[in-house]
DNA sequence: CTACCCTATGTAGTATTCTTTATATGTAGT
DNA sequence: ACTACATATAAAGAATACTACATAGGGTAG
């Protein structure tokens, strides 16, 4: 190891929600806790900084369920990288590996 | 229930660390690996809303001892409060707390 | 049809947190 | 003597997080 990029304990807990299946703003903010004010600036600064990738849903779908459309996100491998860094940086962080989110497929 | 003062998930995160019997500066740094930077401010704002009180050691112990003095603290009643809130507030919070440190007594 | 709630994302401005550097004191190595 | 490490706390400036508010479509209550 690691050279992998340096993030902050927030940005840790956020990386380590989109791994355990909530991939999208709201779903984040409701499990976390934390406010919109800080999630949608966060996600942007990781999808900037490569330690993400967001798509947004096809709005067909989000049309037909009678909500505004997602913007959904993954893990890239260099998020993967910094995850494992945070891990280690802050102790705590390992005690969230959850409780996967159920997923739908 | 309760107009507790509203704190951000990093204090609440703190709160919960010298509740778990990390009760002084550096021993805090090194359980939740945040940075010096965070944590002494964060204790001074804590101290100064009164959620927690701290007081220096006896010099001579810490003299006896080595090092340099310690500040040490504890939650006041607000400071149970305001966790309790935060706990509410930020779900992932409860899972983050360290484990109780052994007492020497 | 007006008001209000729900999902979902986003912004402005302020408050907090992070990086880096510094202080003081002691121990250990070269 | 100089360098490095370890325990503790702290300050300054840059980056990030939080509060409060905004936007927008759809549903529901009156």
């Amino acid at each position: 190891m690691e050279t992998a990029v340096r993030i902050s304990h927030t940005s840790g807990l956020i990386l380590q929600t989109i791994r355990s299946g909530y991939i999208y703003g709201f779903d984040i903010m409701e499990v976390t806790g934390l406010p919109s004010g800080t999630i949608y600036p966060a996600l942007r600064r990781l999808e900037k900084d490569s330690l993400v990738r967001g798509d947004w849903e096809d709005s067909k779908i989000a049309f037909r369920q009678d909500r505004p459309p997602r913007r959904y996100y993954k893990l890239t491998r260099q998020g993967k990288d910094a995850l494992a860094c945070a891990v280690e940086r802050y102790p705590l962080l390992a005690k969230l590996a959850p409780e996967e989110k159920a997923t739908r497929r």
